[in-house]
DNA sequence: GCCAACGTTGGC
DNA sequence: GCCAACGTTGGC
């Protein structure tokens, strides 16, 4: 069981989407970024639990839980030239992108914000705050995620 | 909207 | 393989 952060941009994705989804299950998609990439294809597994984090909105932070419910697949949508996520260079038959399924597992009744998540001395080596670390997916660790989930406590 | 920090691209 | 130019991300 391994523990991960997914970034999107509640414009875009958010975990209200994702709750609202049928069977509360959607593809997590769009991923354009190599490390991102391989971190979903290689490391993930079915079951690990993820953290929904919100980004470039209002209060960035983490809104929520989520599971990972599929095997990694191709992303179709970098074949269709009517797709946002359209990649011209990938080739034909086989998207060189890939994503899996994530399944609402819980909201948040506060968001565990940012700011927050700066000030706690557990999560110093947290990739996600690391400065100008961009990656849409990181891995947490066990640690790390029991701290958070202690903070969601103490709200 | 600004800007720092990255990632990607492509010429050489 | 280097590196400058360019695009993107994302907090503020």
């Amino acid at each position: 069981m391994k523990y991960w952060l997914l970034k999107s941009e509640p414009d875009a994705f958010s975990i209200d989407d994702l709750q609202s989804a049928p069977n509360k299950i959607h593809c997590w998609d769009g991923v354009r970024n190599y490390q991102a990439r391989n971190f979903m294809r290689d490391k993930m597994q079915l079951g690990d639990l993820a953290f929904f984090y919100h980004s470039s909105c209002k209060v960035p932070g983490i809104v929520g839980i989520v599971k990972i419910t599929s095997d990694y697949y191709p992303d179709n949508s970098a074949l269709d030239p009517e797709s946002k996520y359209y990649d011209p260079k990938s080739k034909l038959a086989q998207s060189r992108w890939g994503m899996r399924d994530v399944k609402f597992v819980e909201k948040f009744t506060q968001i565990i914000e940012l700011r927050d998540l700066k000030n706690n001395e557990n999560l110093q080596d947290m990739l996600i705050l690391r400065p100008g670390n961009r990656l849409s997916i990181t891995p947490v660790t066990a640690k790390q995620w029991h701290a958070i989930l202690k903070m969601r406590e103490m709200k």
